[in-house]
DNA sequence: GTCTATAGCTGGATAGAC
DNA sequence: GTCTATCCAGCTATAGAC
Protein backbone atom coordinates (compact mmCIF):
# COMPACT_ATOMS: atom_id res chain seq x y z
CA UNK A 1 0.00 0.00 0.00
CA UNK A 2 1.33 3.07 -1.52
CA UNK A 3 1.88 5.57 1.42
CA UNK A 4 -1.15 8.48 1.14
CA UNK A 5 -1.33 11.99 2.24
CA UNK A 6 -4.37 11.78 4.45
CA UNK A 7 -4.70 14.94 4.41
CA UNK A 8 -6.80 16.49 7.52
CA UNK A 9 -8.12 19.77 5.24
CA UNK A 10 -11.16 20.99 5.81
CA UNK A 11 -13.80 18.16 6.52
CA UNK A 12 -16.53 20.06 5.62
CA UNK A 13 -15.44 20.12 1.68
CA UNK A 14 -13.69 16.88 2.12
CA UNK A 15 -17.34 15.16 2.92
CA UNK A 16 -19.22 17.47 0.43
CA UNK A 17 -17.06 15.53 -2.40
CA UNK A 18 -17.47 12.17 -1.01
CA UNK A 19 -21.08 12.79 -0.87
CA UNK A 20 -21.20 13.94 -4.57
CA UNK A 21 -19.19 10.85 -5.51
CA UNK A 22 -21.43 8.77 -4.30
CA UNK A 23 -24.94 10.45 -5.08
CA UNK A 24 -23.07 10.49 -8.61
CA UNK A 25 -22.01 6.93 -8.70
CA UNK A 26 -25.56 5.97 -7.20
CA UNK A 27 -27.45 7.61 -10.26
CA UNK A 28 -25.44 7.72 -13.20
CA UNK A 29 -22.85 4.86 -12.57
CA UNK A 30 -19.08 5.23 -11.36
CA UNK A 31 -18.12 6.50 -15.11
CA UNK A 32 -19.76 9.83 -14.16
CA UNK A 33 -17.63 10.53 -11.25
CA UNK A 34 -14.79 12.53 -12.79
CA UNK A 35 -13.18 15.28 -11.75
CA UNK A 36 -14.81 17.69 -13.21
CA UNK A 37 -18.32 16.64 -12.66
CA UNK A 38 -17.75 15.45 -8.21
CA UNK A 39 -16.39 18.88 -8.18
CA UNK A 40 -19.06 20.71 -9.57
CA UNK A 41 -21.81 18.75 -7.85
CA UNK A 42 -20.08 19.65 -4.63
CA UNK A 43 -19.66 23.58 -5.59
CA UNK A 44 -15.98 23.41 -4.90
CA UNK A 45 -12.85 24.40 -7.39
CA UNK A 46 -11.63 21.33 -9.32
CA UNK A 47 -7.87 21.01 -8.31
CA UNK A 48 -9.66 20.31 -4.60
CA UNK A 49 -9.61 16.53 -5.29
CA UNK A 50 -6.20 15.81 -5.08
CA UNK A 51 -5.64 17.89 -2.52
CA UNK A 52 -7.72 15.75 -0.37
CA UNK A 53 -7.07 12.64 -2.13
CA UNK A 54 -4.26 13.00 -4.22
CA UNK A 55 -5.78 10.99 -7.13
CA UNK A 56 -9.51 9.51 -8.25
CA UNK A 57 -8.14 6.48 -7.00
CA UNK A 58 -8.07 7.74 -3.52
CA UNK A 59 -11.57 9.62 -3.61
CA UNK A 60 -13.27 5.94 -4.83
CA UNK A 61 -11.29 4.39 -1.85
CA UNK A 62 -12.31 6.88 0.54
CA UNK A 63 -15.80 6.90 -0.34
CA UNK A 64 -15.65 3.20 -0.26
CA UNK A 65 -14.16 2.93 3.43
CA UNK A 66 -16.69 5.27 4.61
CA UNK A 67 -19.31 3.74 3.21
CA UNK A 68 -17.97 -0.07 4.72
CA UNK A 69 -17.50 1.18 8.19
CA UNK A 70 -20.94 2.77 8.31
CA UNK A 71 -21.64 -0.60 6.86
CA UNK A 72 -20.29 -2.44 9.89
CA UNK A 73 -22.04 -0.92 12.31
CA UNK A 74 -25.30 -1.81 10.70
CA UNK A 75 -24.11 -5.55 10.30
CA UNK A 76 -23.35 -5.40 13.86
CA UNK A 77 -26.33 -4.18 15.12
CA UNK A 78 -28.52 -7.02 12.78
CA UNK A 79 -26.10 -9.89 14.69
CA UNK A 80 -26.92 -8.63 17.93
CA UNK A 81 -30.46 -8.21 17.60
CA UNK A 82 -33.32 -10.52 18.75
CA UNK A 83 -33.75 -12.13 15.79
CA UNK A 84 -30.08 -12.27 13.95
CA UNK A 85 -31.16 -14.49 10.91
CA UNK A 86 -34.22 -12.20 9.95
CA UNK A 87 -31.75 -8.97 10.55
CA UNK A 88 -29.24 -9.91 8.70
CA UNK A 89 -31.42 -10.69 5.84
CA UNK A 90 -33.12 -7.72 6.03
CA UNK A 91 -29.97 -5.77 5.93
CA UNK A 92 -27.86 -7.54 2.86
CA UNK A 93 -31.80 -7.40 0.85
CA UNK A 94 -31.52 -3.65 1.68
CA UNK A 95 -32.00 -2.17 -1.80
CA UNK A 96 -30.03 1.13 -1.41
CA UNK A 97 -27.10 -0.16 0.28
CA UNK A 98 -26.56 -2.85 -2.35
CA UNK A 99 -26.68 -0.38 -5.22
CA UNK A 100 -23.47 1.08 -4.21
CA UNK A 101 -21.95 -2.12 -3.32
CA UNK A 102 -22.47 -3.44 -6.58
CA UNK A 103 -21.47 -0.34 -8.39
CA UNK A 104 -17.86 -0.72 -6.30
CA UNK A 105 -17.49 -4.91 -7.49
CA UNK A 106 -17.88 -3.29 -11.40
CA UNK A 107 -15.62 -0.60 -10.79
CA UNK A 108 -13.16 -3.13 -8.86
CA UNK A 109 -12.68 -4.66 -12.37
CA UNK A 110 -10.41 -2.02 -13.59
CA UNK A 111 -9.22 -0.85 -10.41
CA UNK A 112 -6.73 -2.24 -8.43
CA UNK A 113 -6.51 -0.28 -5.19
CA UNK A 114 -10.83 -1.09 -5.18
CA UNK A 115 -10.09 -4.66 -5.75
CA UNK A 116 -7.63 -4.70 -2.91
CA UNK A 117 -10.00 -2.43 -0.38
CA UNK A 118 -13.64 -4.74 -1.52
CA UNK A 119 -11.85 -8.15 -0.76
CA UNK A 120 -10.27 -7.03 2.64
CA UNK A 121 -13.44 -5.69 3.81
CA UNK A 122 -15.18 -8.27 2.35
CA UNK A 123 -13.56 -10.78 4.17
CA UNK A 124 -13.63 -8.91 7.45
CA UNK A 125 -17.88 -9.22 7.24
CA UNK A 126 -17.71 -12.61 6.51
CA UNK A 127 -15.45 -13.32 9.34
CA UNK A 128 -18.17 -10.97 11.61
CA UNK A 129 -21.02 -13.06 10.24
CA UNK A 130 -19.98 -16.88 10.61
CA UNK A 131 -18.66 -15.78 13.85
CA UNK A 132 -22.15 -14.49 14.92
CA UNK A 133 -24.27 -16.73 12.70
CA UNK A 134 -22.53 -19.75 13.56
CA UNK A 135 -23.48 -19.28 17.25
CA UNK A 136 -27.23 -18.28 16.76
CA UNK A 137 -27.55 -21.73 14.93
CA UNK A 138 -26.30 -24.05 17.41
CA UNK A 139 -28.24 -21.98 19.91
CA UNK A 140 -31.43 -22.69 17.45
CA UNK A 141 -30.13 -26.34 17.44
CA UNK A 142 -29.39 -26.37 13.74
CA UNK A 143 -28.29 -29.59 12.47
CA UNK A 144 -24.33 -28.17 11.14
CA UNK A 145 -24.29 -30.78 8.61
CA UNK A 146 -27.07 -30.18 7.27
CA UNK A 147 -27.06 -26.71 7.46
CA UNK A 148 -23.65 -25.55 7.72
CA UNK A 149 -23.30 -22.02 8.84
CA UNK A 150 -20.85 -20.50 6.17
CA UNK A 151 -22.83 -21.95 3.91
CA UNK A 152 -26.04 -20.40 4.53
CA UNK A 153 -24.18 -17.22 5.10
CA UNK A 154 -23.58 -17.50 1.34
CA UNK A 155 -26.52 -19.07 0.32
CA UNK A 156 -28.33 -15.99 1.27
CA UNK A 157 -25.71 -13.22 0.51
CA UNK A 158 -25.85 -15.11 -2.83
CA UNK A 159 -29.88 -14.89 -3.31
CA UNK A 160 -30.32 -11.08 -2.37
CA UNK A 161 -27.40 -10.33 -4.54
CA UNK A 162 -28.46 -11.94 -7.04
CA UNK A 163 -32.20 -11.05 -7.10
CA UNK A 164 -31.31 -7.17 -6.95
CA UNK A 165 -29.18 -7.40 -9.89
CA UNK A 166 -31.91 -8.84 -11.93
CA UNK A 167 -34.51 -6.72 -10.84
CA UNK A 168 -31.88 -3.68 -12.31
CA UNK A 169 -32.58 -5.23 -15.37
CA UNK A 170 -36.05 -5.42 -14.98
CA UNK A 171 -36.48 -9.29 -14.86
CA UNK A 172 -38.08 -10.91 -12.03
CA UNK A 173 -39.55 -14.57 -12.80
CA UNK A 174 -38.98 -16.67 -9.67
CA UNK A 175 -38.59 -13.65 -8.06
CA UNK A 176 -41.81 -14.20 -5.36
CA UNK A 177 -41.18 -17.62 -5.07
CA UNK A 178 -37.73 -17.28 -4.01
CA UNK A 179 -37.94 -14.65 -1.74
CA UNK A 180 -40.89 -16.94 -0.24
CA UNK A 181 -38.29 -19.54 -0.14
CA UNK A 182 -36.10 -17.64 2.04
CA UNK A 183 -38.57 -16.17 4.67
CA UNK A 184 -40.31 -19.35 4.86
CA UNK A 185 -37.02 -20.60 6.15
CA UNK A 186 -36.02 -17.89 8.26
CA UNK A 187 -39.66 -18.23 10.15
CA UNK A 188 -39.19 -22.16 10.41
CA UNK A 189 -35.77 -21.66 12.90
CA UNK A 190 -36.14 -17.96 14.03
CA UNK A 191 -39.81 -17.64 14.31
CA UNK A 192 -42.34 -14.78 12.54
CA UNK A 193 -40.83 -11.79 12.15
CA UNK A 194 -41.27 -9.52 15.06
CA UNK A 195 -42.41 -5.55 14.75
CA UNK A 196 -39.22 -3.35 14.74
CA UNK A 197 -38.22 -5.25 11.79
CA UNK A 198 -37.07 -2.57 8.98
CA UNK A 199 -39.71 -2.14 6.43
CA UNK A 200 -38.86 -3.00 2.97
CA UNK A 201 -39.24 -0.36 0.59
CA UNK A 202 -41.75 -1.26 -2.64
CA UNK A 203 -40.17 -0.64 -5.02
CA UNK A 204 -41.23 1.97 -7.82
CA UNK A 205 -41.95 0.94 -11.27
CA UNK B 1 -34.84 0.86 -31.90
CA UNK B 2 -32.69 3.05 -34.42
CA UNK B 3 -31.82 1.85 -37.49
CA UNK B 4 -28.26 -0.09 -38.13
CA UNK B 5 -26.69 -0.52 -40.76
CA UNK B 6 -26.18 -3.87 -40.02
CA UNK B 7 -23.50 -4.22 -43.09
CA UNK B 8 -22.28 -7.55 -44.40
CA UNK B 9 -18.77 -6.97 -45.36
CA UNK B 10 -15.87 -8.90 -44.92
CA UNK B 11 -16.72 -11.23 -42.29
CA UNK B 12 -13.26 -11.82 -41.90
CA UNK B 13 -12.56 -8.80 -40.54
CA UNK B 14 -15.91 -8.36 -39.15
CA UNK B 15 -14.87 -11.63 -36.75
CA UNK B 16 -11.67 -10.05 -35.85
CA UNK B 17 -12.66 -7.15 -35.06
CA UNK B 18 -15.16 -9.40 -32.06
CA UNK B 19 -12.62 -11.62 -31.43
CA UNK B 20 -10.41 -9.09 -30.33
CA UNK B 21 -12.88 -6.90 -28.61
CA UNK B 22 -13.63 -10.28 -26.73
CA UNK B 23 -10.19 -10.85 -25.94
CA UNK B 24 -9.86 -7.55 -24.81
CA UNK B 25 -12.84 -7.50 -22.60
CA UNK B 26 -12.33 -10.76 -20.90
CA UNK B 27 -8.49 -10.04 -19.79
CA UNK B 28 -8.59 -6.07 -19.33
CA UNK B 29 -11.96 -5.68 -18.47
CA UNK B 30 -14.28 -4.03 -21.11
CA UNK B 31 -12.67 -0.48 -20.57
CA UNK B 32 -10.26 -1.47 -22.09
CA UNK B 33 -11.97 -2.21 -25.34
CA UNK B 34 -11.36 0.91 -27.53
CA UNK B 35 -11.67 2.23 -30.72
CA UNK B 36 -7.75 1.90 -30.88
CA UNK B 37 -7.08 -0.82 -29.03
CA UNK B 38 -9.25 -3.25 -30.83
CA UNK B 39 -8.29 -2.47 -34.16
CA UNK B 40 -4.67 -2.74 -33.20
CA UNK B 41 -5.27 -6.31 -32.03
CA UNK B 42 -7.00 -7.16 -34.87
CA UNK B 43 -4.26 -5.31 -37.15
CA UNK B 44 -7.11 -3.27 -38.96
CA UNK B 45 -7.44 0.35 -39.38
CA UNK B 46 -9.20 1.87 -36.40
CA UNK B 47 -11.98 3.68 -38.38
CA UNK B 48 -13.17 0.25 -39.73
CA UNK B 49 -15.35 -0.06 -36.65
CA UNK B 50 -17.23 2.41 -37.20
CA UNK B 51 -17.94 0.76 -40.96
CA UNK B 52 -18.89 -2.38 -39.35
CA UNK B 53 -20.65 -1.17 -36.47
CA UNK B 54 -21.59 2.61 -37.00
CA UNK B 55 -20.77 3.28 -32.95
CA UNK B 56 -19.22 1.19 -30.25
CA UNK B 57 -22.35 0.68 -28.94
CA UNK B 58 -22.80 -1.49 -31.68
CA UNK B 59 -19.72 -3.26 -31.68
CA UNK B 60 -20.12 -3.93 -27.65
CA UNK B 61 -23.99 -5.49 -29.42
CA UNK B 62 -23.06 -7.06 -31.72
CA UNK B 63 -20.59 -9.30 -29.59
CA UNK B 64 -23.14 -9.99 -26.98
CA UNK B 65 -25.68 -11.14 -29.28
CA UNK B 66 -22.45 -13.26 -31.15
CA UNK B 67 -22.24 -14.62 -27.68
CA UNK B 68 -25.61 -14.88 -26.11
CA UNK B 69 -26.61 -17.45 -30.01
CA UNK B 70 -23.79 -19.42 -28.72
CA UNK B 71 -24.79 -19.39 -24.86
CA UNK B 72 -28.42 -20.29 -26.12
CA UNK B 73 -27.20 -23.53 -28.32
CA UNK B 74 -25.01 -24.91 -25.09
CA UNK B 75 -28.11 -24.46 -23.21
CA UNK B 76 -30.25 -26.09 -25.15
CA UNK B 77 -28.15 -29.37 -25.50
CA UNK B 78 -27.68 -28.96 -21.40
CA UNK B 79 -31.43 -29.37 -20.76
CA UNK B 80 -32.01 -32.00 -23.12
CA UNK B 81 -29.47 -33.91 -21.88
CA UNK B 82 -29.46 -37.18 -19.58
CA UNK B 83 -29.05 -35.07 -16.47
CA UNK B 84 -30.46 -32.01 -17.26
CA UNK B 85 -29.98 -30.52 -13.70
CA UNK B 86 -26.20 -30.97 -14.01
CA UNK B 87 -25.59 -30.06 -17.27
CA UNK B 88 -27.77 -26.55 -15.90
CA UNK B 89 -25.52 -26.33 -13.19
CA UNK B 90 -22.45 -27.10 -14.96
CA UNK B 91 -23.32 -24.66 -17.43
CA UNK B 92 -23.91 -22.01 -14.98
CA UNK B 93 -20.80 -22.42 -12.78
CA UNK B 94 -18.97 -22.56 -16.08
CA UNK B 95 -16.00 -20.00 -15.12
CA UNK B 96 -15.14 -19.34 -18.68
CA UNK B 97 -18.40 -18.69 -19.76
CA UNK B 98 -19.54 -16.44 -16.78
CA UNK B 99 -16.80 -13.93 -17.39
CA UNK B 100 -17.47 -12.14 -20.03
CA UNK B 101 -21.04 -12.27 -19.10
CA UNK B 102 -20.23 -10.26 -15.43
CA UNK B 103 -18.66 -7.81 -17.39
CA UNK B 104 -21.28 -6.99 -20.00
CA UNK B 105 -23.30 -6.99 -16.98
CA UNK B 106 -21.08 -3.89 -15.36
CA UNK B 107 -21.25 -2.12 -18.89
CA UNK B 108 -24.58 -2.06 -19.12
CA UNK B 109 -24.40 -0.18 -15.75
CA UNK B 110 -23.72 2.74 -18.15
CA UNK B 111 -24.84 1.39 -21.68
CA UNK B 112 -28.16 1.44 -22.06
CA UNK B 113 -28.16 -0.33 -25.38
CA UNK B 114 -26.14 -3.04 -24.00
CA UNK B 115 -28.94 -2.97 -20.53
CA UNK B 116 -31.62 -3.69 -23.12
CA UNK B 117 -29.96 -6.28 -24.91
CA UNK B 118 -28.94 -8.43 -21.55
CA UNK B 119 -32.82 -8.59 -20.79
CA UNK B 120 -34.23 -9.53 -23.66
CA UNK B 121 -31.78 -12.46 -23.58
CA UNK B 122 -31.89 -13.18 -19.67
CA UNK B 123 -35.79 -13.81 -20.02
CA UNK B 124 -35.52 -15.66 -23.05
CA UNK B 125 -32.73 -17.95 -21.61
CA UNK B 126 -35.09 -18.17 -17.85
CA UNK B 127 -38.47 -18.91 -20.53
CA UNK B 128 -36.66 -21.74 -21.88
CA UNK B 129 -34.90 -23.00 -18.47
CA UNK B 130 -38.19 -23.02 -16.90
CA UNK B 131 -40.31 -24.98 -19.50
CA UNK B 132 -37.50 -27.90 -19.71
CA UNK B 133 -36.50 -27.96 -15.74
CA UNK B 134 -40.09 -27.65 -15.03
CA UNK B 135 -41.12 -30.77 -16.98
CA UNK B 136 -38.26 -32.77 -15.80
CA UNK B 137 -38.47 -32.01 -11.99
CA UNK B 138 -42.07 -32.79 -12.44
CA UNK B 139 -40.74 -36.43 -14.16
CA UNK B 140 -38.74 -37.00 -10.98
CA UNK B 141 -41.70 -36.29 -8.70
CA UNK B 142 -40.26 -32.95 -7.03
CA UNK B 143 -42.90 -31.38 -5.21
CA UNK B 144 -43.49 -28.18 -6.87
CA UNK B 145 -44.38 -26.67 -3.44
CA UNK B 146 -41.55 -27.30 -1.58
CA UNK B 147 -39.35 -26.95 -4.25
CA UNK B 148 -40.77 -24.60 -7.09
CA UNK B 149 -38.86 -25.01 -10.46
CA UNK B 150 -38.12 -21.39 -10.71
CA UNK B 151 -36.88 -21.03 -7.70
CA UNK B 152 -34.76 -24.54 -7.77
CA UNK B 153 -33.66 -22.59 -10.76
CA UNK B 154 -32.98 -18.89 -9.47
CA UNK B 155 -31.12 -20.27 -6.41
CA UNK B 156 -29.12 -22.10 -8.32
CA UNK B 157 -27.82 -19.48 -10.85
CA UNK B 158 -27.59 -17.17 -7.79
CA UNK B 159 -24.82 -19.64 -5.58
CA UNK B 160 -23.22 -19.82 -9.12
CA UNK B 161 -22.76 -16.24 -9.78
CA UNK B 162 -22.00 -14.79 -6.46
CA UNK B 163 -19.58 -18.00 -6.04
CA UNK B 164 -17.46 -16.88 -9.07
CA UNK B 165 -17.40 -12.97 -8.32
CA UNK B 166 -16.19 -13.83 -4.85
CA UNK B 167 -13.76 -16.37 -6.50
CA UNK B 168 -12.58 -13.11 -8.46
CA UNK B 169 -11.63 -11.17 -5.11
CA UNK B 170 -9.91 -14.22 -3.62
CA UNK B 171 -12.76 -14.83 -1.52
CA UNK B 172 -13.77 -18.09 -0.66
CA UNK B 173 -15.22 -18.59 2.94
CA UNK B 174 -17.98 -21.01 3.11
CA UNK B 175 -17.25 -22.29 -1.01
CA UNK B 176 -16.50 -25.44 -0.75
CA UNK B 177 -19.61 -26.23 1.55
CA UNK B 178 -22.00 -24.77 -0.27
CA UNK B 179 -20.70 -26.34 -3.52
CA UNK B 180 -21.18 -29.92 -1.77
CA UNK B 181 -24.66 -29.07 -0.59
CA UNK B 182 -25.99 -27.71 -4.11
CA UNK B 183 -23.93 -31.51 -5.63
CA UNK B 184 -25.92 -33.16 -2.83
CA UNK B 185 -29.28 -31.18 -3.84
CA UNK B 186 -28.54 -32.61 -7.46
CA UNK B 187 -27.24 -36.02 -6.53
CA UNK B 188 -29.84 -36.62 -4.33
CA UNK B 189 -33.22 -35.88 -7.66
CA UNK B 190 -31.13 -36.64 -9.98
CA UNK B 191 -28.53 -39.18 -8.76
CA UNK B 192 -24.99 -39.28 -9.26
CA UNK B 193 -23.22 -37.19 -12.16
CA UNK B 194 -22.65 -39.72 -14.94
CA UNK B 195 -19.17 -39.66 -17.15
CA UNK B 196 -19.49 -37.34 -19.60
CA UNK B 197 -20.35 -33.92 -17.82
CA UNK B 198 -17.68 -31.85 -18.69
CA UNK B 199 -14.94 -31.67 -16.30
CA UNK B 200 -14.58 -28.22 -14.21
CA UNK B 201 -11.26 -26.62 -15.29
CA UNK B 202 -9.18 -26.51 -11.58
CA UNK B 203 -8.31 -22.51 -10.67
CA UNK B 204 -5.17 -21.21 -11.36
CA UNK B 205 -3.24 -19.56 -8.28
C1' DG C 1 -7.41 25.94 1.58
C1' DT C 2 -9.00 27.45 -2.71
C1' DC C 3 -8.51 29.27 -6.99
C1' DT C 4 -6.92 29.92 -12.42
C1' DA C 5 -4.79 28.11 -16.14
C1' DT C 6 -3.06 24.72 -18.72
C1' DA C 7 -0.25 20.65 -20.13
C1' DG C 8 -0.70 16.16 -21.92
C1' DC C 9 -3.20 12.41 -23.18
C1' DT C 10 -6.82 9.27 -25.03
C1' DG C 11 -11.00 8.62 -26.70
C1' DG C 12 -15.15 8.55 -30.43
C1' DA C 13 -16.21 9.77 -34.76
C1' DT C 14 -15.94 11.63 -39.68
C1' DA C 15 -14.27 13.16 -44.52
C1' DG C 16 -12.39 11.77 -48.27
C1' DA C 17 -8.53 9.42 -51.03
C1' DC C 18 -7.46 4.96 -52.88
C1' DG D 1 -13.33 -2.45 -48.10
C1' DT D 2 -9.46 -0.17 -46.25
C1' DC D 3 -6.68 3.51 -45.52
C1' DT D 4 -4.77 8.58 -43.90
C1' DA D 5 -5.61 12.56 -41.60
C1' DT D 6 -7.91 15.16 -38.52
C1' DC D 7 -11.50 17.39 -35.41
C1' DC D 8 -13.21 17.88 -31.03
C1' DA D 9 -14.53 16.46 -26.44
C1' DG D 10 -13.40 14.95 -21.94
C1' DC D 11 -10.32 13.25 -18.74
C1' DT D 12 -6.31 13.27 -14.94
C1' DA D 13 -3.05 15.87 -12.97
C1' DT D 14 0.12 19.77 -11.94
C1' DA D 15 2.15 24.59 -11.29
C1' DG D 16 1.65 28.46 -9.14
C1' DA D 17 -1.10 32.78 -7.71
C1' DC D 18 -4.01 34.29 -3.94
Amino acid sequence: MAARRARAGDPTTRNALLDAAQELMLHEGYAAVTTRRVTARAGVNSALVYYYFDTMDGLFVALFQRGAERSFERLKEALTSDQPLWGFWELIHDRSGSALTMEFIALANHRKAIRAEIAEYSRKFRRAQLEALSAVMERYGLDPDRWPPSSVIVILSAISRFLLIEEAFDVDVGHAETEAMVEDFLRTIEGERSRGGRARVPRSH
